[in-house]
DNA sequence: TTTGTGACTATAATACATTTTGGTCACTGA
DNA sequence: TCAGTGACCAAAATGTATTATAGTCACAAA
C-alpha cells in the first residue's frame, strides 16, 4: 500500500524520512526545507535518503498522499455513521469539505502541498479523486437498491455528474476558489443533487 | 454602463484608448504593454491617458469588462433562441461554456486578464458573475410558469444551488482547472440540474 | 477655462553575479 | 555484499545593482 518499498530494509529509515518531513514540510513548508534539512534531521547523509525515496518531490507526494488518505478515511467514517443513502450522501459532501477546511486553515503548508499536488497531477491526488467517485458510486447504488433513488438514469452517468458538483469543493486545488461559499454550499448542493436523484 | 465618464468629453479619446488598450492587451498581454505604449500609439502623452482612466489596472477592468459583456450578450442570445425554459438551461450552461472556452484558446492574452480580474474581485467580475445569475433566476421563473419545473423550493435556494454547479464553468478563473471535463460536463450537470427541477 | 505635457518620484521589473539545492556516483568501512 | 558517505555538477534560488514603469504635478499653450 505504501509506495514500493525501496532501499535497504529492515531498519525503519524510510518511516523515519517520513516522520521528519511531515513535521518540517508542516513547519517550514515544501519549498523551504531541503533534502540535506531531512538527513541531518535523522542523523544520515543526504545521499542516502535518495536510497529511499528518488526525489524530493516523491517525499512530497508520499506525505500528500497520507494526509489524503487520511481525509479519505474520515468521510468514509462519516458516511458509515450514516444510515440512510441520501443521509450518506450528504454526510459525505459535508465530512470531506469539512476535511479539506481543517487542512487548508490549520496546516496551510500541508495543505500547499496537496494543492501543487493537483496542479501537477500527481498520482496521490489522482488517487484520491478516484476513491471518492467510488464511494460515491457505493452511496447511489446502496440508494437504488432501498429504492431512496431513481433508477432510469445509467449509474455511471449519474456518479460522475454528481461527482463534477462535487469537484471544487473536493478537489484541494479547487476548494480555495471557493472558501466563500464553503460553509453553505455543501448542505444546498446536497440537497439539489437529491432532488435530482428523487425517482 | 460603461465607467462613469472621466476626462476631457468632446473628442473621443477615451475611446481611442480603449481601442489601443484591447489590441495591445490582446496582441502583447496586460503586463507587457505599457501605458506609455498605449500613449504613443495614440499620439498624446502618456500623463494625458491618467485624465481618462485612473489607472492601468482601470483600463484592464474597462477591457475585460467589455468581453464579459460580450460574452453575457452571446449567452443570452443563445437563451432567447430556445423555447422551453428546459432547453434554455441547457442552451445557456452550453453557449457561457464554449464563450469562455473560444476566449481562452483564441485570444488567451485577453482570457489572462479576466482570469486574473476574478483573482482580484475586480468589479467586472462580479458584475458579470451577477447577470449570469439573474439570467438563470429569469429562466427558472420562466419555468415555474410554464410547469416545467418544480415549485416547492424556494427560488432563490435553487437559483443559488444551480448557479454554485455552474460557477467552476462559467468563471474564467476557474474554467481553467476545468477544462478536461468542458466537452462533456455542460451536458451532463445540464442534464443533472433538470431533472433535480422535474416537478 | 480646457486641452495637453515634460519632468519627477517611488515602486516594480529586469539582469546578472553568487550561493543553494536537488540529484548522482564512485567509493569506504564493516 | 551491503549500509552509508563526501565530493561533485547542473539547475534553481537568492541577493543586488540597475533600469523601466506606473502614477503625480506644476505648468504651458490654445
Amino acid at each position: 500500500m505504501p509506495s514500493p518499498a525501496r532501499g535497504p530494509a529492515g531498519h525503519d529509515v524510510r518511516e523515519q524520512i517520513v516522520v521528519a518531513a511531515t513535521e518540517y514540510f508542516s513547519l517550514y513548508g515544501y519549498e523551504k526545507t531541503t533534502v540535506s534539512d531531512l538527513a541531518k534531521a535523522i542523523g544520515f547523509s543526504k545521499a542516502y535518503i535518495y536510497k529511499f525515496f528518488e526525489s524530493k518531490q516523491a517525499i512530497g507526494e508520499h506525505i500528500c498522499g497520507n494526509c489524503l488518505r487520511q481525509i479519505e478515511t474520515e468521510v468514509r467514517a462519516a458516511v458509515d455513521a450514516a444510515g440512510q443513502p441520501p443521509e450518506k450522501l450528504r454526510r459525505m459532501f459535508k465530512a470531506s469539505v469539512e476535511a479539506s477546511l481543517r487542512l487548508f486553515f490549520q496546516d496551510r503548508k500541508l495543505y500547499d502541498i496537496a494543492a501543487s499536488a493537483a496542479t501537477g497531477r500527481w498520482p496521490t491526488v489522482q488517487a484520491y479523486e478516484l476513491a471518492m467517485g467510488a464511494l460515491l458510486q457505493d452511496i447511489l447504488q446502496q440508494g437504488r437498491k432501498t429504492g431512496d433513488f431513481e433508477r432510469k438514469t445509467p449509474l455511471d452517468e449519474t456518479a460522475s455528474a454528481i461527482y463534477l458538483v462535487m469537484r471544487p469543493y473536493i478537489n484541494p486545488l479547487l476548494l480555495q476558489h471557493s472558501l466563500e461559499t464553503s460553509e453553505t454550499a455543501p448542505a444546498q448542493l446536497s440537497s439539489l443533487v437529491l432532488r435530482s436523484l428523487s425517482p
